[in-house]
DNA sequence: ACCATACAGACCGACAGTCGGTTTGTGTTT
DNA sequence: AAACACAAACCGACTGTCGGTCTGTATGGT
């Protein structure tokens, strides 16, 4: 009946079913069954690529946050830059990437994350930006004190924070795309931009950098900007 | 065979060997029939108090910070201080109503929050503070705005941040506490300093208040300190 | 005696996960 | 190129357990 796929695309397959039925109904009240109903395979099948839903979760939170994690990781190889810099390169690249997924995706993911429907999900991302981008950040403030441009007297407390922050803003801002883009609200577009700001406020007070070190304007009114113009280009 | 009870006297009942449960397996692997054993109902029983696991759920999340809602509330209400008064005030309350409960309960709470076991139940908490504490926090932060103490252009979106950090802060201490208690550990308390300073430092910062402004000294050489000369004398 | 509340426990549907068996692709032998 | 061998992919009936329901009973107040 059905043709043998490699497991990466089974797995694909199965991920794909698997979010869309999430973002509506929640991880918890999506069943397994709904699941390969959905992909059009079986039991068996699921259960020979996952040894559990759960497992299946992970894999998810992998393809979601993976790419953030690699683009991190690499900046941070570059000897090149100051830690300020580094920072910068940072913002740019993922105001970049987002910038060209984030309309074709803002619904599903805000619909995936509205509501505290996946809870579990969620607090994945969490634990794994924690565990893969919290020692990097460290390292980052580390350098920048001793550069001299960052301040601060608790660089495992404030690389903490900050990825717990970085990870809410994120599922915020997802939301907040979403309802701009549906209801082609232009105010909302000003809730965005307030949160980026202060969010990047918060990082300058707390690191005790010069007022305008971060690359404000580039995300506001850049990458934020233009992509609020195609957000309204495309519905307007 | 049994006594009747009042519903408030079974609720706590209920509460109680749930909370029991939940520490150790956590809230989905803890079951209704587990918790009606240790509690020495019938599932009948149960479900005449409870519509669902989860209403138990909320009501425990009401036991555990109605108090700190109220207190927070209490002191917002008092129009003959400033906002920094009153930030310094609840700090103070807050921990003198720890400091009496977090050794009995220490090991307790951290167990019921370690390793991710309780997602939904930090959700719920989360989403009570946000409810009930947030708009508080903003009208104090107005208030200091206004008096001039308080410097910020992102009243609201400071009084989601700081419930967000405090509710993940309490949590963190709840586990150190516990942990330097176990462990008899001196430095740990030295971590838990360590965070509170940068908490107080954080708010510091993105307020723009004066150094020195929030009474460290009184959390961290009083009561805290005192905390842990009282978890030290406990065991050592 | 009456009624509402508090409780008991057999029962149900739905769910995650299992298990024995079947198909399908791929290399290997003849 | 046909026959064989083997493993990985897949199937779907089945199971144990869970949250929740339902019918019935005991109890205390009026």
């Amino acid at each position: 009946m059905h043709k043998k796929l490699l497991p990466t695309e089974r797995k694909a397959q199965i991920i794909q079913a698997a979010l869309q039925l999430f973002a509506v109904k929640g991880y918890e009240n999506t069943t397994v069954s709904s699941i390969i109903d959905e992909a059009g395979i079986s039991k068996g099948g699921f259960y020979h690529h996952y040894n559990s839903k759960e497992e299946l979760l992970e894999d998810i939170v992998r393809m979601l946050i993976g790419d953030m994690v690699d683009i991190f990781e690499e900046i941070d190889a570059r000897e090149d830059l100051t830690a300020l810099e580094k920072t910068n390169e940072y913002i740019r690249k993922v105001n970049a990437y987002k910038g060209d997924k984030v309309i074709e995706t803002a619904a599903f993911l805000s619909e995936l994350y509205s509501g505290g429907k996946n809870v579990q999900l969620e607090k994945k991302i969490y634990d794994f930006a924690r565990e893969h981008v919290a020692p990097v950040m460290e390292k980052i403030i580390l350098q920048g004190v001793k550069e001299g441009t960052f301040k601060t007297e608790y660089p495992e407390e404030a690389a903490e924070t900050y990825v717990k922050l970085f990870i809410m803003h994120q599922q915020e801002m997802t939301d907040l795309f979403y309802e701009a883009l549906r209801e082609r609200n232009k105010e909302i577009l000003e809730t965005i931009k307030r949160k980026y700001r202060f969010f990047q406020k918060l990082l300058e007070d707390t690191l005790g950098l010069e007022k305008g070190s971060l690359v404000v304007e580039e995300v506001m009114g850049g990458t934020a900007e233009s992509m609020c113009d195609k957000i309204m280009g495309l519905k307007g």
